[in-house]
DNA sequence: TGCCGTCTGTCTGCTGGCGCACATAGCGAA
DNA sequence: TTCGCTATGTGCGCCAGCAGACAGACGGCA
Protein backbone atom coordinates (compact mmCIF):
# COMPACT_ATOMS: atom_id res chain seq x y z
CA UNK A 1 0.00 0.00 0.00
CA UNK A 2 1.24 3.63 -0.75
CA UNK A 3 0.88 6.63 1.50
CA UNK A 4 -1.63 7.87 -0.42
CA UNK A 5 -3.96 5.00 1.06
CA UNK A 6 -3.53 6.40 4.93
CA UNK A 7 -6.58 7.85 6.12
CA UNK A 8 -3.77 10.72 7.42
CA UNK A 9 -3.70 11.52 3.71
CA UNK A 10 -7.21 13.30 4.00
CA UNK A 11 -6.40 16.59 5.93
CA UNK A 12 -9.75 16.69 7.71
CA UNK A 13 -9.41 12.96 9.07
CA UNK A 14 -5.52 14.04 9.93
CA UNK A 15 -6.69 16.83 11.71
CA UNK A 16 -8.97 14.69 14.15
CA UNK A 17 -7.50 14.11 17.75
CA UNK A 18 -6.62 10.80 19.01
CA UNK A 19 -10.01 10.01 20.72
CA UNK A 20 -11.96 10.83 17.86
CA UNK A 21 -9.47 9.41 15.45
CA UNK A 22 -9.37 6.17 17.39
CA UNK A 23 -13.20 5.77 17.30
CA UNK A 24 -13.60 6.66 13.56
CA UNK A 25 -10.58 5.05 12.16
CA UNK A 26 -12.45 1.26 12.52
CA UNK A 27 -15.28 2.24 10.54
CA UNK A 28 -13.56 4.05 7.55
CA UNK A 29 -13.31 1.65 4.91
CA UNK A 30 -10.75 2.21 1.69
CA UNK A 31 -12.60 2.55 -1.60
CA UNK A 32 -11.66 3.30 -4.93
CA UNK A 33 -13.27 5.99 -6.95
CA UNK A 34 -12.74 5.46 -10.71
CA UNK A 35 -13.19 8.33 -13.41
CA UNK A 36 -16.51 9.08 -14.07
CA UNK A 37 -18.22 7.61 -10.50
CA UNK A 38 -20.98 8.91 -9.14
CA UNK A 39 -21.03 9.41 -5.69
CA UNK A 40 -24.48 10.98 -5.71
CA UNK A 41 -27.34 11.65 -7.59
CA UNK A 42 -29.26 15.07 -7.41
CA UNK A 43 -32.18 15.08 -4.69
CA UNK A 44 -31.38 11.52 -3.91
CA UNK A 45 -30.20 10.30 -0.03
CA UNK A 46 -26.66 9.27 0.24
CA UNK A 47 -25.49 6.24 1.83
CA UNK A 48 -21.71 7.05 2.85
CA UNK A 49 -19.66 10.60 2.73
CA UNK A 50 -16.27 10.53 1.00
CA UNK A 51 -12.85 11.40 2.48
CA UNK A 52 -11.12 11.69 -0.45
CA UNK A 53 -7.04 11.10 -0.57
CA UNK A 54 -5.97 11.27 -3.70
CA UNK A 55 -8.60 11.80 -5.67
CA UNK A 56 -11.15 14.79 -6.92
CA UNK A 57 -14.45 14.89 -6.78
CA UNK A 58 -16.88 18.01 -8.34
CA UNK A 59 -20.25 18.54 -7.41
CA UNK A 60 -21.84 19.66 -10.61
CA UNK A 61 -25.55 20.84 -10.96
CA UNK A 62 -27.34 19.65 -14.44
CA UNK A 63 -29.81 21.62 -16.02
CA UNK A 64 -32.92 20.77 -17.10
CA UNK A 65 -31.13 21.18 -20.66
CA UNK A 66 -28.56 18.97 -19.54
CA UNK A 67 -26.14 21.39 -19.28
CA UNK A 68 -23.70 21.02 -16.68
CA UNK A 69 -21.59 23.32 -14.24
CA UNK A 70 -19.34 23.12 -11.83
CA UNK A 71 -20.23 24.20 -8.02
CA UNK A 72 -17.33 23.27 -6.49
CA UNK A 73 -14.17 21.05 -6.34
CA UNK A 74 -13.39 18.20 -3.58
CA UNK A 75 -9.71 17.20 -2.59
CA UNK A 76 -8.13 14.99 -0.03
CA UNK A 77 -8.90 18.77 1.78
CA UNK A 78 -12.24 18.09 2.40
CA UNK A 79 -15.43 15.62 2.59
CA UNK A 80 -18.11 14.75 -0.10
CA UNK A 81 -21.14 14.51 1.22
CA UNK A 82 -22.10 17.51 3.78
CA UNK A 83 -25.39 17.80 3.29
CA UNK A 84 -25.64 14.64 5.68
CA UNK A 85 -23.75 16.40 8.27
CA UNK A 86 -26.18 19.30 7.65
CA UNK A 87 -29.31 17.86 8.18
CA UNK A 88 -30.64 18.14 4.81
CA UNK A 89 -29.71 14.72 3.87
CA UNK A 90 -30.28 15.65 0.05
CA UNK A 91 -28.24 18.26 -2.46
CA UNK A 92 -29.73 19.61 -5.62
CA UNK A 93 -26.34 18.47 -7.50
CA UNK A 94 -24.39 15.69 -8.12
CA UNK A 95 -20.85 14.65 -6.95
CA UNK A 96 -18.73 12.82 -9.64
CA UNK A 97 -15.63 11.51 -9.80
CA UNK A 98 -13.25 13.58 -12.12
CA UNK A 99 -9.24 12.41 -11.16
CA UNK A 100 -10.13 8.72 -9.80
CA UNK A 101 -8.38 8.12 -7.01
CA UNK A 102 -8.86 6.27 -3.39
CA UNK A 103 -11.40 8.05 -0.42
CA UNK A 104 -12.12 6.58 2.79
CA UNK A 105 -16.05 6.26 3.48
CA UNK A 106 -18.13 6.28 6.59
CA UNK A 107 -21.57 5.24 6.84
CA UNK A 108 -24.28 8.22 6.72
CA UNK A 109 -25.49 6.58 10.28
CA UNK A 110 -22.21 6.16 11.47
CA UNK A 111 -20.90 10.15 10.85
CA UNK A 112 -24.57 10.80 12.94
CA UNK A 113 -23.92 8.40 15.58
CA UNK A 114 -20.23 10.11 16.31
CA UNK A 115 -21.37 13.44 15.48
CA UNK A 116 -25.09 13.19 18.37
CA UNK A 117 -22.76 10.64 20.58
CA UNK A 118 -25.18 10.41 23.73
CA UNK A 119 -23.68 11.71 27.02
CA UNK A 120 -20.81 14.12 25.42
CA UNK A 121 -21.45 17.47 24.14
CA UNK A 122 -21.81 18.12 20.30
CA UNK A 123 -19.22 19.76 20.44
CA UNK A 124 -16.44 17.34 19.52
CA UNK A 125 -13.70 17.77 17.49
CA UNK A 126 -15.24 16.56 14.19
CA UNK A 127 -18.44 18.55 14.53
CA UNK A 128 -16.12 22.21 14.55
CA UNK A 129 -13.95 20.56 11.22
CA UNK A 130 -16.72 20.35 9.83
CA UNK A 131 -18.39 23.53 9.78
CA UNK A 132 -15.13 25.25 9.35
CA UNK A 133 -14.71 22.81 6.29
CA UNK A 134 -18.26 23.74 5.36
CA UNK A 135 -17.79 27.36 5.68
CA UNK A 136 -14.46 27.27 3.49
CA UNK A 137 -16.74 25.02 0.85
CA UNK A 138 -19.11 28.48 0.70
CA UNK A 139 -16.48 30.45 -0.10
CA UNK A 140 -15.64 28.47 -3.12
CA UNK A 141 -18.89 28.13 -4.21
CA UNK A 142 -19.75 31.60 -3.74
CA UNK A 143 -16.06 32.69 -5.99
CA UNK A 144 -17.55 30.18 -8.61
CA UNK A 145 -20.59 32.68 -8.40
CA UNK A 146 -18.34 35.68 -9.12
CA UNK A 147 -16.33 34.01 -11.37
CA UNK A 148 -18.61 32.69 -13.36
CA UNK A 149 -20.03 36.76 -13.92
CA UNK A 150 -16.77 38.37 -14.16
CA UNK A 151 -14.06 36.39 -15.49
CA UNK A 152 -12.89 35.33 -19.04
CA UNK A 153 -12.80 31.70 -19.77
CA UNK A 154 -8.73 31.64 -19.95
CA UNK A 155 -9.16 33.35 -16.44
CA UNK A 156 -11.32 30.64 -15.06
CA UNK A 157 -9.27 28.03 -16.53
CA UNK A 158 -6.55 28.60 -15.14
CA UNK A 159 -8.39 29.04 -11.43
CA UNK A 160 -9.61 25.73 -12.10
CA UNK A 161 -5.92 24.14 -13.07
CA UNK A 162 -4.82 25.60 -9.88
CA UNK A 163 -7.71 24.09 -7.62
CA UNK A 164 -7.14 20.57 -9.34
CA UNK A 165 -3.53 20.78 -8.82
CA UNK A 166 -4.03 22.06 -5.25
CA UNK A 167 -5.76 18.15 -5.04
CA UNK A 168 -3.36 16.03 -6.87
CA UNK A 169 -0.38 14.54 -5.76
CA UNK A 170 1.28 15.02 -8.86
CA UNK A 171 1.70 17.95 -11.39
CA UNK A 172 -0.11 16.14 -13.68
CA UNK A 173 -4.31 16.08 -14.68
CA UNK A 174 -5.54 13.18 -16.56
CA UNK A 175 -8.45 14.30 -18.15
CA UNK A 176 -9.57 15.68 -21.90
CA UNK A 177 -10.91 19.06 -22.89
CA UNK A 178 -14.49 17.98 -23.49
CA UNK A 179 -14.77 17.19 -19.34
CA UNK A 180 -13.05 20.76 -18.53
CA UNK A 181 -15.64 22.04 -20.68
CA UNK A 182 -18.33 20.52 -18.93
CA UNK A 183 -16.65 21.45 -15.74
CA UNK A 184 -16.79 24.83 -16.61
CA UNK A 185 -19.94 24.95 -18.53
CA UNK A 186 -18.25 26.33 -21.48
CA UNK A 187 -17.77 24.85 -25.50
CA UNK A 188 -14.88 22.04 -25.76
CA UNK A 189 -13.52 25.17 -28.49
CA UNK A 190 -13.14 27.50 -26.05
CA UNK A 191 -11.12 25.37 -24.09
CA UNK A 192 -8.89 24.02 -26.87
CA UNK A 193 -8.48 27.94 -27.98
CA UNK A 194 -7.19 29.01 -24.25
CA UNK A 195 -5.06 25.59 -23.31
CA UNK A 196 -3.48 26.53 -26.75
CA UNK A 197 -2.44 30.00 -25.69
CA UNK A 198 -1.14 28.29 -22.26
CA UNK A 199 1.02 26.05 -23.93
CA UNK A 200 2.39 28.27 -26.31
CA UNK A 201 3.05 30.81 -23.60
CA UNK A 202 4.66 27.24 -22.01
CA UNK A 203 2.86 27.55 -18.75
CA UNK A 204 1.47 24.08 -19.30
CA UNK A 205 1.69 21.09 -21.81
CA UNK A 206 -0.74 18.74 -23.47
CA UNK A 207 -1.38 15.82 -25.33
CA UNK A 208 -4.71 13.84 -25.75
CA UNK A 209 -6.00 13.33 -22.25
CA UNK A 210 -3.01 14.89 -20.44
CA UNK A 211 -2.19 18.37 -18.95
CA UNK A 212 1.09 18.83 -17.14
CA UNK A 213 1.40 22.40 -15.29
CA UNK A 214 5.01 23.82 -16.04
CA UNK A 215 4.57 27.11 -15.00
CA UNK A 216 3.02 27.26 -11.85
CA UNK A 217 3.60 31.08 -10.60
CA UNK A 218 2.77 31.82 -14.86
CA UNK A 219 -0.69 29.80 -14.22
CA UNK A 220 -1.20 32.30 -11.25
CA UNK A 221 0.01 35.04 -12.73
CA UNK A 222 -3.48 34.25 -15.98
CA UNK A 223 -6.04 33.15 -13.14
CA UNK A 224 -8.41 35.88 -11.69
CA UNK A 225 -8.36 36.45 -7.79
CA UNK A 226 -10.90 34.16 -7.15
CA UNK A 227 -8.21 31.36 -6.57
CA UNK A 228 -6.61 33.81 -4.67
CA UNK A 229 -9.58 34.27 -2.40
CA UNK A 230 -10.61 30.47 -1.88
CA UNK A 231 -6.96 29.62 -1.15
CA UNK A 232 -6.58 31.65 1.34
CA UNK A 233 -9.91 31.16 3.21
CA UNK A 234 -9.28 27.42 2.80
CA UNK A 235 -5.75 27.77 4.88
CA UNK A 236 -7.20 30.09 7.54
CA UNK A 237 -10.07 28.31 8.34
CA UNK A 238 -8.43 24.57 8.09
CA UNK A 239 -4.36 25.03 8.95
CA UNK A 240 -3.89 21.87 7.23
CA UNK A 241 -2.40 18.83 9.25
CA UNK A 242 -1.59 17.02 6.31
CA UNK A 243 0.54 16.73 4.24
CA UNK A 244 0.44 18.07 0.73
CA UNK B 1 -45.72 48.80 16.56
CA UNK B 2 -46.68 46.85 13.52
CA UNK B 3 -46.36 43.12 13.40
CA UNK B 4 -43.42 43.62 11.09
CA UNK B 5 -41.48 44.20 14.74
CA UNK B 6 -42.34 40.98 16.58
CA UNK B 7 -39.42 38.49 16.59
CA UNK B 8 -41.81 36.15 15.45
CA UNK B 9 -41.88 38.03 12.10
CA UNK B 10 -38.01 36.25 11.31
CA UNK B 11 -38.92 32.46 10.49
CA UNK B 12 -35.89 31.19 12.25
CA UNK B 13 -36.83 32.90 15.56
CA UNK B 14 -40.70 31.38 15.20
CA UNK B 15 -39.57 28.04 15.10
CA UNK B 16 -37.62 27.80 18.13
CA UNK B 17 -39.24 25.49 20.61
CA UNK B 18 -40.93 27.80 23.77
CA UNK B 19 -37.39 27.02 26.01
CA UNK B 20 -34.99 27.64 23.78
CA UNK B 21 -36.76 31.04 22.95
CA UNK B 22 -37.32 32.41 26.41
CA UNK B 23 -33.40 32.01 26.79
CA UNK B 24 -32.96 34.04 23.35
CA UNK B 25 -35.56 36.64 23.26
CA UNK B 26 -34.47 38.65 26.00
CA UNK B 27 -31.21 38.83 24.18
CA UNK B 28 -32.52 39.95 20.86
CA UNK B 29 -32.70 44.01 20.41
CA UNK B 30 -34.74 45.47 17.32
CA UNK B 31 -33.20 47.55 14.90
CA UNK B 32 -33.95 49.84 12.18
CA UNK B 33 -31.60 49.10 9.20
CA UNK B 34 -31.79 51.53 6.18
CA UNK B 35 -30.79 51.05 2.98
CA UNK B 36 -27.69 50.81 2.35
CA UNK B 37 -26.35 50.13 5.41
CA UNK B 38 -23.32 47.66 5.91
CA UNK B 39 -23.86 45.06 8.29
CA UNK B 40 -20.14 42.99 8.11
CA UNK B 41 -17.36 44.19 5.44
CA UNK B 42 -15.07 41.07 4.40
CA UNK B 43 -12.69 40.07 6.50
CA UNK B 44 -14.05 41.82 9.12
CA UNK B 45 -15.28 40.02 12.51
CA UNK B 46 -18.93 40.35 13.24
CA UNK B 47 -20.04 41.89 16.44
CA UNK B 48 -23.91 40.79 15.63
CA UNK B 49 -26.19 38.32 13.90
CA UNK B 50 -29.14 39.66 12.43
CA UNK B 51 -32.36 37.85 11.95
CA UNK B 52 -34.02 40.62 9.50
CA UNK B 53 -38.20 40.75 9.92
CA UNK B 54 -39.59 43.20 7.23
CA UNK B 55 -35.70 44.35 5.75
CA UNK B 56 -33.61 42.44 3.08
CA UNK B 57 -29.74 41.97 3.09
CA UNK B 58 -27.51 41.29 0.26
CA UNK B 59 -24.27 39.32 0.94
CA UNK B 60 -21.63 40.86 -2.14
CA UNK B 61 -18.44 40.14 -3.39
CA UNK B 62 -16.89 43.48 -3.93
CA UNK B 63 -13.90 42.79 -6.37
CA UNK B 64 -10.52 44.13 -6.55
CA UNK B 65 -11.38 46.19 -9.64
CA UNK B 66 -14.80 47.57 -7.52
CA UNK B 67 -17.60 45.29 -9.39
CA UNK B 68 -20.37 43.57 -7.36
CA UNK B 69 -22.06 40.91 -7.44
CA UNK B 70 -24.55 39.47 -4.88
CA UNK B 71 -24.05 35.96 -3.72
CA UNK B 72 -27.03 35.58 -2.10
CA UNK B 73 -30.01 37.29 -0.38
CA UNK B 74 -31.13 37.38 3.15
CA UNK B 75 -34.59 38.31 4.27
CA UNK B 76 -36.85 37.23 7.38
CA UNK B 77 -36.81 33.09 6.66
CA UNK B 78 -33.19 33.42 7.74
CA UNK B 79 -29.75 35.01 8.80
CA UNK B 80 -27.31 37.49 8.66
CA UNK B 81 -23.64 36.09 9.97
CA UNK B 82 -23.99 32.27 9.46
CA UNK B 83 -19.75 33.08 9.82
CA UNK B 84 -20.08 33.42 13.44
CA UNK B 85 -21.70 30.13 13.54
CA UNK B 86 -19.98 28.20 11.43
CA UNK B 87 -16.59 29.36 13.61
CA UNK B 88 -14.87 31.32 10.77
CA UNK B 89 -15.70 34.42 12.46
CA UNK B 90 -15.29 36.48 9.06
CA UNK B 91 -16.19 35.97 5.08
CA UNK B 92 -15.12 37.27 2.32
CA UNK B 93 -17.95 39.32 1.92
CA UNK B 94 -20.07 42.13 2.15
CA UNK B 95 -23.62 42.39 3.95
CA UNK B 96 -25.92 45.42 2.95
CA UNK B 97 -28.81 46.45 3.60
CA UNK B 98 -30.28 46.30 0.04
CA UNK B 99 -34.03 46.96 1.40
CA UNK B 100 -34.93 48.90 4.40
CA UNK B 101 -36.48 47.34 7.11
CA UNK B 102 -35.66 45.94 10.35
CA UNK B 103 -33.91 43.14 11.79
CA UNK B 104 -33.38 41.60 15.88
CA UNK B 105 -29.89 40.93 16.25
CA UNK B 106 -27.89 39.46 18.88
CA UNK B 107 -24.70 39.89 20.13
CA UNK B 108 -22.35 37.37 18.48
CA UNK B 109 -21.15 36.07 22.13
CA UNK B 110 -24.88 35.35 22.89
CA UNK B 111 -25.06 33.86 20.12
CA UNK B 112 -22.33 31.36 20.92
CA UNK B 113 -23.19 30.93 24.61
CA UNK B 114 -26.43 29.52 23.33
CA UNK B 115 -24.67 27.17 21.15
CA UNK B 116 -22.26 26.11 23.42
CA UNK B 117 -24.17 26.34 26.61
CA UNK B 118 -22.48 23.85 29.08
CA UNK B 119 -23.80 21.10 30.32
CA UNK B 120 -26.47 20.56 27.69
CA UNK B 121 -25.51 18.70 24.31
CA UNK B 122 -25.22 21.28 21.15
CA UNK B 123 -28.10 19.95 20.35
CA UNK B 124 -30.84 22.11 20.49
CA UNK B 125 -33.11 23.60 18.17
CA UNK B 126 -31.23 26.69 17.01
CA UNK B 127 -28.18 24.36 16.22
CA UNK B 128 -30.51 22.50 14.06
CA UNK B 129 -32.04 25.07 12.33
CA UNK B 130 -29.00 27.04 11.80
CA UNK B 131 -27.54 23.79 10.15
CA UNK B 132 -30.38 23.52 7.80
CA UNK B 133 -30.53 27.56 6.97
CA UNK B 134 -27.25 26.99 5.91
CA UNK B 135 -27.41 24.26 3.56
CA UNK B 136 -30.27 26.18 2.05
CA UNK B 137 -28.11 29.39 1.99
CA UNK B 138 -25.68 27.26 -0.30
CA UNK B 139 -28.16 26.15 -2.53
CA UNK B 140 -29.10 29.51 -3.35
CA UNK B 141 -25.54 30.65 -3.67
CA UNK B 142 -24.54 27.43 -5.98
CA UNK B 143 -27.31 28.36 -8.36
CA UNK B 144 -26.25 31.96 -8.29
CA UNK B 145 -23.09 30.55 -9.50
CA UNK B 146 -25.16 28.36 -12.13
CA UNK B 147 -27.57 31.22 -12.98
CA UNK B 148 -24.25 33.56 -13.74
CA UNK B 149 -22.57 30.85 -16.46
CA UNK B 150 -26.01 30.12 -18.25
CA UNK B 151 -28.52 32.44 -17.83
CA UNK B 152 -29.65 35.72 -19.68
CA UNK B 153 -29.88 39.06 -18.20
CA UNK B 154 -33.91 38.52 -18.25
CA UNK B 155 -33.84 35.29 -16.30
CA UNK B 156 -31.51 36.38 -14.11
CA UNK B 157 -33.47 39.49 -13.34
CA UNK B 158 -36.64 37.20 -13.03
CA UNK B 159 -35.11 35.31 -10.57
CA UNK B 160 -33.75 38.39 -8.73
CA UNK B 161 -36.88 39.94 -8.49
CA UNK B 162 -39.08 36.58 -7.37
CA UNK B 163 -36.05 36.14 -4.60
CA UNK B 164 -36.75 39.78 -3.24
CA UNK B 165 -40.68 39.60 -3.42
CA UNK B 166 -40.51 36.10 -1.49
CA UNK B 167 -38.72 38.23 1.17
CA UNK B 168 -40.63 41.73 1.10
CA UNK B 169 -43.78 41.91 2.80
CA UNK B 170 -45.17 43.93 0.04
CA UNK B 171 -45.07 43.29 -4.17
CA UNK B 172 -43.68 46.71 -4.34
CA UNK B 173 -39.57 47.21 -4.55
CA UNK B 174 -37.89 50.23 -3.74
CA UNK B 175 -35.34 50.02 -5.73
CA UNK B 176 -33.48 52.12 -9.02
CA UNK B 177 -32.57 49.82 -11.93
CA UNK B 178 -28.63 51.25 -10.76
CA UNK B 179 -28.58 48.98 -7.82
CA UNK B 180 -30.54 45.84 -9.61
CA UNK B 181 -27.29 46.02 -12.05
CA UNK B 182 -24.64 45.96 -9.53
CA UNK B 183 -26.26 43.21 -7.32
CA UNK B 184 -26.59 41.14 -10.24
CA UNK B 185 -23.02 42.24 -11.58
CA UNK B 186 -24.24 43.46 -14.99
CA UNK B 187 -24.42 47.16 -16.75
CA UNK B 188 -27.32 49.36 -15.67
CA UNK B 189 -28.35 50.08 -19.42
CA UNK B 190 -28.83 46.18 -19.41
CA UNK B 191 -31.62 46.42 -16.32
CA UNK B 192 -33.17 49.16 -18.35
CA UNK B 193 -33.67 47.17 -21.20
CA UNK B 194 -35.14 44.36 -20.07
CA UNK B 195 -37.18 45.94 -17.47
CA UNK B 196 -38.76 47.83 -20.21
CA UNK B 197 -39.29 44.42 -21.94
CA UNK B 198 -41.35 43.45 -18.45
CA UNK B 199 -43.26 46.57 -18.33
CA UNK B 200 -44.33 46.09 -21.74
CA UNK B 201 -45.70 42.61 -21.29
CA UNK B 202 -47.40 43.77 -18.30
CA UNK B 203 -45.43 41.48 -15.68
CA UNK B 204 -44.06 44.78 -13.54
CA UNK B 205 -44.56 48.34 -13.41
CA UNK B 206 -42.26 50.91 -12.45
CA UNK B 207 -41.40 54.39 -12.39
CA UNK B 208 -37.86 55.86 -10.78
CA UNK B 209 -37.04 53.80 -7.99
CA UNK B 210 -40.19 51.86 -7.62
CA UNK B 211 -40.68 48.19 -9.20
CA UNK B 212 -44.48 47.04 -8.77
CA UNK B 213 -44.84 43.36 -9.70
CA UNK B 214 -48.29 43.24 -11.66
CA UNK B 215 -48.06 39.27 -12.73
CA UNK B 216 -46.16 36.81 -10.88
CA UNK B 217 -46.85 33.77 -12.13
CA UNK B 218 -45.57 35.95 -15.61
CA UNK B 219 -42.55 36.61 -13.39
CA UNK B 220 -41.97 32.97 -12.64
CA UNK B 221 -42.72 31.76 -16.21
CA UNK B 222 -39.96 34.07 -17.51
CA UNK B 223 -37.44 33.14 -14.91
CA UNK B 224 -34.68 30.21 -15.46
CA UNK B 225 -35.46 27.05 -12.99
CA UNK B 226 -32.72 28.72 -10.94
CA UNK B 227 -35.61 30.18 -8.89
CA UNK B 228 -37.55 27.34 -8.58
CA UNK B 229 -34.96 25.01 -7.05
CA UNK B 230 -34.01 27.47 -4.49
CA UNK B 231 -37.33 27.71 -3.82
CA UNK B 232 -37.88 24.24 -3.08
CA UNK B 233 -35.17 23.43 -1.33
CA UNK B 234 -35.94 26.86 1.34
CA UNK B 235 -39.12 25.04 1.45
CA UNK B 236 -37.89 21.61 2.19
CA UNK B 237 -35.18 22.77 4.70
CA UNK B 238 -37.27 24.87 6.34
CA UNK B 239 -41.20 24.65 6.31
CA UNK B 240 -42.07 27.44 7.75
CA UNK B 241 -43.46 28.36 10.94
CA UNK B 242 -43.92 32.21 9.85
CA UNK B 243 -46.23 33.62 8.21
CA UNK B 244 -46.03 34.50 4.52
C1' DT C 1 1.21 -3.17 -37.99
C1' DG C 2 -2.96 -1.25 -39.05
C1' DC C 3 -7.56 0.44 -37.69
C1' DC C 4 -10.98 3.07 -35.66
C1' DG C 5 -12.79 5.81 -32.11
C1' DT C 6 -12.06 9.68 -29.68
C1' DC C 7 -9.70 13.90 -28.85
C1' DT C 8 -8.01 18.23 -30.72
C1' DG C 9 -7.56 22.20 -34.16
C1' DT C 10 -9.77 25.59 -37.06
C1' DC C 11 -13.23 28.17 -39.78
C1' DT C 12 -17.63 30.84 -40.58
C1' DG C 13 -21.27 33.23 -38.96
C1' DC C 14 -23.90 35.21 -35.15
C1' DT C 15 -25.48 37.50 -30.80
C1' DG C 16 -25.82 38.98 -25.91
C1' DG C 17 -24.00 42.07 -23.32
C1' DC C 18 -20.27 45.54 -22.64
C1' DG C 19 -18.37 50.57 -22.76
C1' DC C 20 -19.19 55.01 -23.82
C1' DA C 21 -21.82 59.12 -24.79
C1' DC C 22 -25.77 61.70 -24.42
C1' DA C 23 -30.74 63.03 -24.29
C1' DT C 24 -34.78 63.18 -21.39
C1' DA C 25 -37.65 63.08 -17.51
C1' DG C 26 -39.21 62.36 -12.47
C1' DC C 27 -39.07 63.87 -8.01
C1' DG C 28 -37.70 66.25 -3.86
C1' DA C 29 -36.19 70.45 -1.81
C1' DA C 30 -36.33 75.33 -1.67
C1' DT D 1 -43.37 76.61 -9.14
C1' DT D 2 -38.82 76.10 -10.30
C1' DC D 3 -34.32 74.09 -10.02
C1' DG D 4 -31.16 70.53 -10.02
C1' DC D 5 -29.88 66.03 -8.99
C1' DT D 6 -30.38 61.52 -10.16
C1' DA D 7 -32.81 57.90 -12.59
C1' DT D 8 -34.04 56.25 -16.98
C1' DG D 9 -33.96 55.78 -22.29
C1' DT D 10 -31.34 55.06 -26.50
C1' DG D 11 -27.87 54.73 -30.07
C1' DC D 12 -23.30 52.97 -31.77
C1' DG D 13 -19.27 50.18 -32.11
C1' DC D 14 -17.09 46.19 -30.28
C1' DC D 15 -15.83 41.55 -28.73
C1' DA D 16 -15.92 37.11 -26.07
C1' DG D 17 -17.92 33.21 -26.56
C1' DC D 18 -21.66 30.44 -28.77
C1' DA D 19 -23.42 27.02 -32.58
C1' DG D 20 -22.39 23.98 -35.98
C1' DA D 21 -19.35 21.65 -39.29
C1' DC D 22 -15.34 19.51 -40.44
C1' DA D 23 -10.30 18.04 -40.90
C1' DG D 24 -6.59 15.97 -38.79
C1' DA D 25 -4.13 13.39 -35.44
C1' DC D 26 -3.16 10.52 -31.57
C1' DG D 27 -3.16 6.14 -29.27
C1' DG D 28 -5.08 1.88 -27.58
C1' DC D 29 -6.31 -2.49 -29.25
C1' DA D 30 -6.67 -6.38 -32.28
Amino acid sequence: MTTSEAPQQNHLLAALPANESMRLLPQLELVELPLGCVLYESGAPMQYVYFPTDAVVSLIYVMESGATTEIALVGNEGMVGVSLFMGGETTPSRGLVQSAGHAYRLQAQALKDELERVGGRRSGALHDLLLRYTQALMTQIAQTAVCNRHHSLEQKLCRWLLLTLDRLPANELIMTQEMIAHMLGVRREGVTESAGNLQKAGVIEYRRGHITVLDRPGLEARACECYAVVKREFDRLLPHAGAE
